[in-house]
RNA sequence: GGGCGAUUAGCUCAGCUGGAAGAGCGUCACGUUUACACCGUGAAUGUCGGGAGUUCGAACCUCUCAUCGCCCA
């Protein structure tokens, strides 16, 4: 017999060794049927947080499905490197130790971030393994594997050889505090209070001056042009001519371009191309000369004056502009809300610098991304994520992927004593061709940066499965089903490994993509450390079970909607768990052990109708699933077990067992057992810890298949004719509208009354008939039995469908409040009753609605009218 | 500025192709009937954000306004 409550604690951890001992995860050899989902890689660095875990939770519940409907499934998981994350990490790491990077040398480093990735690099994957996660952890991969590097570099030599990958001078985002370029897309632009400074430049030769709006007045030492707007008139006369920057007194020329905003600042701008992004195009247009004002540490340097070099900008810019007020060229200060690039990682004011990197061409690769999308070789779901994908992607800039740090795959392109280039995947290669260039050996230098983390990870649905080698697994399960993940991502991944799968592998890495929302706060906000509005998925895990937490996360996972998760609303669920725990109990003390038998010859109604429910409720949460709807999944489930299994079912098979039916108490017995054996099964995906303790426990009550319920079957499409069990809808309103009427009329639930009813249909009648101590038990009554009665007899009716129901309720309660409940309920249905009139009467009605709408309207009618003239009768009774 | 999404019961949200407004939580009343108080039975609560339009019929389609959120520039 089970415990008075299921304890998740004392159970999760031991379960899963047994999966992991009973090799659960690995895909069925048996079968070709494949089906496969890479995780999205967690930084190894990550902590498990509640992104991850419904994340990770919907792929589980996927593939759990997939794996119990016999499919082939691999889940590959593994973990990313994550370059500055982890770099940071172990700076911070080694600085306890008082150990500081730039003593070491790059291998030093690099031998101190694998000691602390062998170390704590497992953390999140534990956790995973916490949340239930089946994946295939004899698989488990890292990006800066030996088979995951191999692919890396065969994929740069293969791109550089293509003319794909390129090295070039081009402004990119500059970090100066992790002194590393970043890629668009880790640069956030927030909106920040500040200054639009006017300043005036002299113009050469004449007595004006033109006043140039700017955010940031250190820049102008790196001016080389002020721009304005060609149709604009106020400036008309001044394009072409020269101007001197304040301060250096440098002359630079005045011209006109589209770009500038004739309705913004004052109409004038300056152009610093070294350091603006737009201003870097002017200047290319307009053959500018671009100069640096930088150092890496983002300080002015030795194109400025001395005064100024190794002034940090911010200092800089404090400098200048007291300059600019005393030397009278401050012509005025605006307050001004403007975007600022920050680092996403460093949440430092990034700086657009001129520097040396590595870019792939993007553009070329964005083509057949697109396009496969378009045809649909890969959908999104839900199918709007697509437009946020063709958005980017139509826009795509070159990708830099070259990164000035340590942990990473360092990239492989060697420099000769010239300089020259020579990319291959390795130095004796390297050396190789190099030496047919040089006729003879000479010592070649690696280049000293890293490659971008989502470089290697673009690479990840293949080469996680052996790719560039030909193995059986990247044969099986390549393309991937479907990839699981959150649109913050589709950008930095998705987008990536379709460019790089369609590329190399000539085929769509995955055919579907399920974007799941955010989780958010009770209150809607983003759940973030400095709001300190986080939920911890391993706190909410102690406490209520990794099942619970599932269980809600997978009820909430509604399509296009952000989830706000409260802790009431997984209690809700834990709740569900003691439920079905409960009715596990009730089965075992009943006795319903479970035996071989058939279903096609299900006699009892009731058994052929929880039989019916169950079918649906299968269909529905299959369905579901199939088409991501893992809300409606978790919600069919939820509906059938509690509300129709618990609440009906169970309750009436109670009053069976009472009876001397031996047959339908055996039958009763057995369909109660495979019932609820199929509940678990349905429910495993969703809460495999539980379902597969009560398997374990509930032993002979289940039908089990299988000794582990991980490795059960999906059930079936049921082989039976559920012969007319609807019908036990009606039965089921009936006692609810008895129910109803005691408490409303206030009947003692302990007074036992006697009840009557008359005209009901025939099928109603015979199911009555047979069942009357149901009835009588589940309405707390006395007796039932069919009768009529007249006026006079101080019955209490209810109207039900064409029945009548009567409650002997003489002395028991007040008929005064009796008629007032009835004159509500007339009131409720004539109201409803002029409703439908108003519509068969109207004409355009009829003419226009489908034959099946009006006879639906008219058979309401014919209801509602019934029960008018009986309610109305029952009160004329009273008078 | 461009795009996407939201607005339905006190709260959190479902509601598929237009055809009787739903769930969970919370609230209230009653209840300990040998699975379950992490429970049972029952009840109350909605101008489906505002306005206009299309339609015989709109929570759902169109337009517009408002508020909120996110993404991109």
């Amino acid at each position: 017999m089970l415990e008075k409550y299921y304890q998740p604690s004392l159970v999760e951890d031991k379960i899963y060794k047994t999966w992991e001992n009973g090799r659960d995860f690995k895909p069925l050899e048996s079968s070709s049927d494949a089906y496969c989902i890479v995780i999205p890689p967690p930084n190894v660095t990550g902590t498990l947080h509640m992104g991850h875990a419904l994340n990770n939770t919907l792929q589980d519940i996927l593939v759990r499905f997939y794996r119990m409907q016999g499919k082939s499934v691999l889940w590959q998981p593994g973990t990313d490197h994550a370059g500055i994350a982890t770099e940071m990490v172990v700076e911070r790491e080694l600085k306890k130790r008082d150990i500081n990077k730039k003593d070491l040398s790059r291998e030093q480093f690099i031998e101190h971030v694998w000691e602390w990735k062998n170390q704590s690099g497992n953390e999140i994957i534990n956790q995973l393994k916490r949340l239930g996660c089946s994946c295939d952890w004899s698989r488990e991969r890292f990006t800066l594997d030996e088979g995951l590097s191999k692919a890396v570099r065969f994929v740069f030599v293969k791109l550089y050889n293509d003319k794909l990958i390129y090295k070039d001078k081009r402004l990119s985002n500059w970090d100066p505090k992790l002194k590393t370029t970043i890629s668009d897309l880790e640069v956030i632009q927030k909106e920040v209070k500040g200054s639009l400074w006017y300043i005036d430049y002299k113009l050469e030769n004449e007595d004006k001056i033109i006043t140039i709006a700017t955010t940031r007045p250190e820049t102008m030492l790196g001016d080389t042009a002020i721009a304005v707007h060609p149709e604009d008139e106020r400036f008309k006369d001044f394009v072409g001519k020269y101007a001197y920057i304040p301060i250096i007194n440098k002359k630079i020329i005045i011209i006109a371009d589209e770009y500038v905003k004739v309705d913004q600042g004052s109409g004038a701008v300056k152009i610093t191309p070294a350091h603006d992004f737009n201003d870097y195009d002017i200047g290319k247009r307009h053959n500018l000369e671009v100069i640096n004002i930088f150092n890496e540490n983002a300080e002015l340097n030795e194109n400025c004056p001395t005064e100024y070099q190794n002034l940090d900008r911010f200092k800089a810019r404090e400098k200048i502009v007291n300059e600019l007020e005393t030397i009278g060229a401050l012509n005025k200060v605006e307050e001004n809300i403007h975007t600022v690039p920050y680092g996403d990682r460093s949440g430092e004011v990034v700086e657009p610098w001129l520097t040396d990197q590595w870019f792939v061409n993007a553009k070329k690769l964005s083509l057949n991304a697109i396009d496969k999308v378009k045809t649909k070789e890969t959908i999104f779901v839900p199918q709007n994520w697509e437009k946020t994908y063709f958005d980017w992607m139509e826009n795509i800039q070159p990708w830099c992927i070259s990164r000035q740090l340590i942990w990473g795959h360092q990239i492989p392109a060697w420099y000769g004593p010239d300089g020259e280039i020579f990319v291959a995947e390795n130095s004796d290669d390297a050396h190789k061709i190099a030496r047919e260039k040089y006729k003879k050996d000479v010592k070649l230098v690696q280049d000293e940066d890293v490659l971008d983390t989502w470089f290697s990870s673009a690479l990840w649905p293949f080469s996680t499965l052996g790719w560039p080698d030909e193995t059986p697994e990247f044969e099986k399960f390549y393309p991937t089903s479907t990839l699981v993940t959150g649109f913050d991502i589709i950008f930095f991944w998705v987008a990536r490994m379709m460019m790089m799968g369609l590329y190399f592998t000539n085929k769509v890495p995955f055919s579907e993509v399920y974007v799941h929302a955010l989780v958010r706060d009770e209150k809607g906000q983003k759940m973030s450390k400095s709001k300190g509005n986080v939920i911890d998925p391993l706190i909410l895990m102690d406490e209520f079970g990794a099942d619970s937490l599932r269980m809600t996360l997978c009820s909430m996972a509604a399509q296009g909607r952000d989830i706000k998760l409260s802790k009431q609303r997984v209690e809700g669920y834990r709740n569900f768990i003691t439920k079905v725990w409960n009715a596990v109990k009730l089965c075992e003390m009943n006795e319903c052990l479970y035996e071989d038998f058939e279903i096609k010859n299900t006699q009892n109604i009731f058994n052929l109708w929880i039989l019916n429910e169950l079918e649906i409720c299968r269909k529905k949460t299959e369905q579901s699933i199939k088409d991501y709807k893992f809300n409606e999944a978790a919600n069919a489930l939820y509906k059938f077990t509690w509300s129709i299994f618990c609440d009906w079912y169970l309750e009436i098979t109670k009053i069976i067992y009472s009876s001397n039916d031996k047959i339908i108490i055996n039958e009763t017995k057995q369909i109660t057992s495979f019932v609820l054996s199929k509940i678990l099964v349905m429910l495993h995906p969703i809460m495999p810890f539980f379902t597969e303790h009560v398997w374990d426990k509930a032993t002979n009550i289940l039908e089990k298949g299988s000794q582990r319920i991980s490795r059960s079957q999906w059930p079936q499409k049921l082989d039976f004719e559920p012969n007319n069990s609807e019908k036990v809808t009606l039965f089921i309103n009936l006692i609810s509208s008895i129910r109803s009427t005691r408490a409303e009329l206030n009947v003692p639930a302990k007074s036992k009354i006697k009840i009557s009813y008359s005209n009901v249909s025939s099928d109603l009648e015979e199911i009555i008939e047979k069942n009357k101590e149901i009835i009588i038990s589940l309405t707390r009554s006395d007796s039932f039995e069919k009768e009529e009665f007249s006026k006079d007899e101080g019955m209490v009716q209810v109207i039900f469908n064409d029945g009548l129901i009567y409650l002997s309720l003489k002395g028991i309660i007040d008929f005064e409040e009796e008629k007032r409940r009835l004159q509500k309920n007339l009131k409720k249905t004539e109201l409803e009753l002029t409703k439908i009139h108003s519509k068969l009467n109207d004409k355009n009605f009829l003419n226009n609605a489908p034959e099946e709408i009006i006879l639906e309207q008219k058979e309401r009618e014919k209801e509602y009218q019934l029960s008018k003239d009986k309610i109305t009768k029952t009160i004329q009774n009273f008078e």
